[in-house]
DNA sequence: GCATGATCATGC
DNA sequence: GCATGATCATGC
């Protein structure tokens, strides 16, 4: 080992495990920065770790990677799947079977469970653009078989070894086995070896974990995460835990965020209001929390100067319904009276989007009263059929009525007067600057 | 520069 | 198929 100092105590287990998650979440490049670039050799990333994050040499030992700790180190690729949801990319590799030793143990003493008894298990993922050193690490973990898994892994390790005893280790098929496999291992099918029961060349075969055992580590590691939020709520609020998942991302353009987060930005007007539920972890326990407690999720957009050019927008008014409401029961009544989740960003001089800040908030009495006084104002003009005379913004009561449809010729049935243009409720830019600029 | 009308990609 | 969140485009 090199004369330096080490960054974890490479006889403990958990020391390393602690020392690896520094990369969670992170790629090695983001960790490591520039020595990375000095790194001369070629290798694929779990090399790259060994070397560059672990500093020691990769080897081809039978011992474990961290003998005193009896741990070896595996990386492995995840995959997105269209649903979103995370997968195991491939199955896990092991050392290589040796036929002709093999099958003189017994499975605990078998190459296999010597060396992967306790597995520091790295999962980064994988995505065709980026290059090894820039994928992040979603999943690192220590991990020991547990012990039904392992008696089936006893199983499939006597199959393997049956048909080495047998003289067919070259009809040896992953087929065979049900979570530990023998998978082909070598340059091409013709990287032979030879078998001590037959003249027959086997093909070279490691052991490897099937992705769809992998897959069940992978989601169990993914709930013990949702679990370690419940756990955080014990001791922060709910708007805390929120907030804090976009401090990370504050100061940092909307193109760096959705990086960082392996999303691609849509061409929707609406784009950063997507990448903030992507923030949120659409998929995740918090969006759930979320829209549970009926947060309302409101993006907004400010000018290099901190000035708003737009108004902020809400749900069409339903022609047939309002005029059948009254305030407090009113679809109005109940978006207002939400709590708002507000996430800002500002242009910078070089027209890009940064996030600013995020808050919560609710509509304060004196506003609701306003806000009564122009649905009222709204309604009247329905039952009067003054579609072209609601409260605009230059009357600045905080709110306004506007069109939103597909076009012009988006219309909406009324009670009395015919089909009348697609119109919403809106809040008046200058309200919502009061609002942002408040706390 | 701003109010107002018009429109668009996305997701359910 | 259509509402939604949001921004674009026009004209004064």
């Amino acid at each position: 080992m090199v004369n330096h100092k080490l960054p974890y105590d490479q006889t403990s287990a958990t020391s390393i495990e602690a020392y690896s998650k520094t990369l969670l979440n992170q790629s090695l490049r983001e960790v490591i920065g520039e020595k990375v670039n000095s790194y001369q050799g070629k290798g694929k990333l779990g090399q790259l770790i060994e070397e560059l994050f672990f500093y020691y040499k990769p080897n081809s030992n039978a011992a474990p990677d961290f003998p005193e700790a009896g741990l070896e180190v595996k990386t492995s690729p995840l995959k997105k799947l269209k649903n979103g949801d995370i997968a195991s990319k491939e199955r896990l590799v092991f050392n290589i079977i040796n036929y002709q030793e093999e099958y003189k143990n017994d499975f605990y003493h078998s190459s296999f469970l010597l060396k992967n008894q306790l597995l520091l298990l790295m999962f980064f993922l994988h995505e065709k653009e980026k290059s090894d050193i820039d994928y992040t690490f979603k999943i690192i973990k220590l991990f020991k078989f547990p012990e039904k898994d392992l008696l089936i892994i006893k199983q499939d390790w006597g199959k393997i070894i049956e048909k080495i005893k047998a003289g067919k280790a070259h009809e040896l098929s992953e087929g065979d086995t049900l979570y530990l496999g023998a998978c082909p291992k070598g340059a091409n099918r013709n990287t032979l070896r030879t078998q001590p029961f037959s003249e027959v060349m086997a093909m070279q075969r490691a052991y490897s974990l099937k992705s769809k055992y992998l897959n069940y580590i992978i989601k169990s590691s993914l709930d013990d995460a949702a679990v370690k939020d419940v756990e955080v709520l014990r001791h922060k609020t709910f708007e805390d835990i929120i907030i804090e998942k976009f401090i990370p991302f504050y100061g940092k353009s909307i193109k760096e965020i959705s990086f960082k987060l392996n999303y691609s930005i849509s061409e929707a007007k609406s784009s950063i209001y997507l990448l903030t539920k992507e923030i949120l972890g659409v998929k995740g326990k918090f969006i759930e929390e979320f829209e549970k407690a009926d947060i309302q999720l409101k993006t907004v957009r400010l000018e290099t100067t901190g000035s708003l050019k737009e108004s902020m927008s809400f749900p069409q008014i339903q022609y047939q319904e309002i005029i059948l409401e009254d305030f407090l029961d009113s679809a109005w009544y109940e978006m207002i009276t939400k709590k708002f989740f507000f996430v800002i960003f500002q242009k910078n001089e070089k027209a890009e989007l940064i996030l600013k800040k995020v808050m919560f908030w609710t509509m304060p009495y004196e506003d609701i009263k306003i806000a009564e006084e122009f649905w009222m104002d709204t309604k009247a003009k329905v039952l009067n059929g003054e579609f072209d005379n609601f409260q605009r913004i230059t009357d600045n009561r905080k709110f306004h009525v506007r069109p939103k449809g597909a076009n012009a010729q988006d219309l909406m049935p009324t009670e009395k007067y015919g089909l009348q243009k697609k119109k919403s409720y809106w809040f008046n830019a200058s309200y919502v600057k009061e609002i942002i600029n408040k706390q």
